[in-house]
DNA sequence: TCTTTAATATGACAAATATCATATTTTTAA
DNA sequence: TTAAAAATATGATATTTGTCATATTAAAGA
């Protein structure tokens, strides 16, 4: 089992705050799990008792629609924690969590981090500072949703891809959505997305080979999305 | 002066969490505040420095859109505290807060709040837990912009202005809006607004006497927002 | 009160987006 | 490897929604 005091990935999570000791009882608790791309975390409505740290990868949260339809509401890649909000409200978690690549996690039980917040003022102000920036988020996202077109949203989430999760050597973006997921964060229909996508390709501010998206025009991308 | 310990509303926010010595600290701290239907309590990019406890009267946290139309994200009452986000994060504020009728409003410096923070851990808790609830109403919102039709969510704002601000003696609910500002929260055009609500009216969903509104058939309303 | 301005309402039309059908390509699994 | 299934792509068309023009009504000020 590695131990949490020498995982890097921890000094990007609200848990850079917990003391040495905090770190090896940390250890003895957690357990590490690896999640295949396409499996599933956790499910909305599931009662997780506990929160994950992601060590490696990129996992999508999703909610279901009335419609049937899954939304994307939020993309989540390593140093990040899942589950904080439905811990802390004590309620069954509201999105689930889906893998998008393989990925590598651990699970800290409840029990272990609610001890934290009474004795660690600093994990706390982190968690809150974590769940205030998720808010911010949030709230800039529905904006978008409600007032820019699909092309608008489609163009500044190609660039988002690009500024948060970078590119391979190809140059492609390194994150890999279908092209259902990429209509699923947009909010459209997946035939909207798909011509949408040729036309950014026809106007040369995209290419498309496969799945890979490499984005050839930037500027152009930022003032579509205004 | 108004006395906090003497203040109902404080129950209804994580107030309600401190203690009679820093109540009555607070008491000497706080600044009481007349704000009338129309005036701007704090706009978007402000340093608030502090906190507002909304003692009477409802206003909307709008945030301005690149397209120039602002958009209601979240209207808030009574009982509830404006700012938190904010303070937590050190930011300057995400969201302008206007007042719908008349308020009275307590401004709380942050100095005062921190120190909260740092000694009872309640009121961090249930700081949390509110700030936690704003989040999950945050992507649950998002899900249904992105998802359903504008007469769904038009159907689905009237509702929820019934069910949280409930009506007058005349049956109108309580919150009154302009087609506009009921347009910036579903996220429309104030035409298409006008104009569902129109139909609305032709199928005997609900009457329409000026700005009123009465909600005529709330079964049938339930349906259309699914 | 009267005048001016703003809000509401509605028609006509344009643009954006969704839906359905179907072809093509890619992936999966027998 | 090959057949089946899934994902991507594109056309045709319907529906939804936005925009512009213009009444009509209500509200605000002189």
């Amino acid at each position: 089992m590695s131990k949490c005091e020498q995982c890097i990935v921890r000094e990007f999570s609200s848990l850079k705050a917990l003391t040495k000791d905090e770190l090896v009882k940390l250890s003895d608790c957690k357990t590490s799990h690896i999640i295949k791309k396409g499996e599933v975390i956790f499910e909305e409505g599931e009662n997780v008792n506990g929160i994950y740290c992601i060590k490696d990868g990129v996992c999508k949260l999703t909610k279901l629609s009335a419609n049937g339809k899954d939304h994307i509401v939020k993309l989540v890649t390593k140093g990040e924690l899942l589950g904080q909000r439905s811990m802390i409200s004590d309620e069954p978690v509201n999105l689930s969590a889906v893998a998008l690549e393989d990925m590598q996690v651990c699970f800290i039980p409840k029990s272990e981090v609610m001890g934290y917040f009474d004795k660690n003022n600093q994990f706390s102000m982190n968690v809150m500072k974590s769940i205030c920036g998720d808010l911010k988020e949030a709230d800039d996202h529905m904006v978008n949703l409600a007032q820019k077109t699909v092309k608008e949203r489609l163009a500044e989430t190609l660039l988002y891809l690009n500024d948060t999760f970078g590119k391979n050597e190809d140059n492609s973006l390194k994150v890999q959505l279908s092209r259902d997921e990429l209509a699923s964060i947009i909010g459209t229909a997946t035939e909207s997305c798909i011509r949408l996508l040729s036309d950014f390709k026809k106007l040369g501010l995209i290419e498309l080979t496969g799945k890979k998206i490499v984005l050839k025009d930037i500027n152009a991308l930022k003032k579509l999305a205004e």
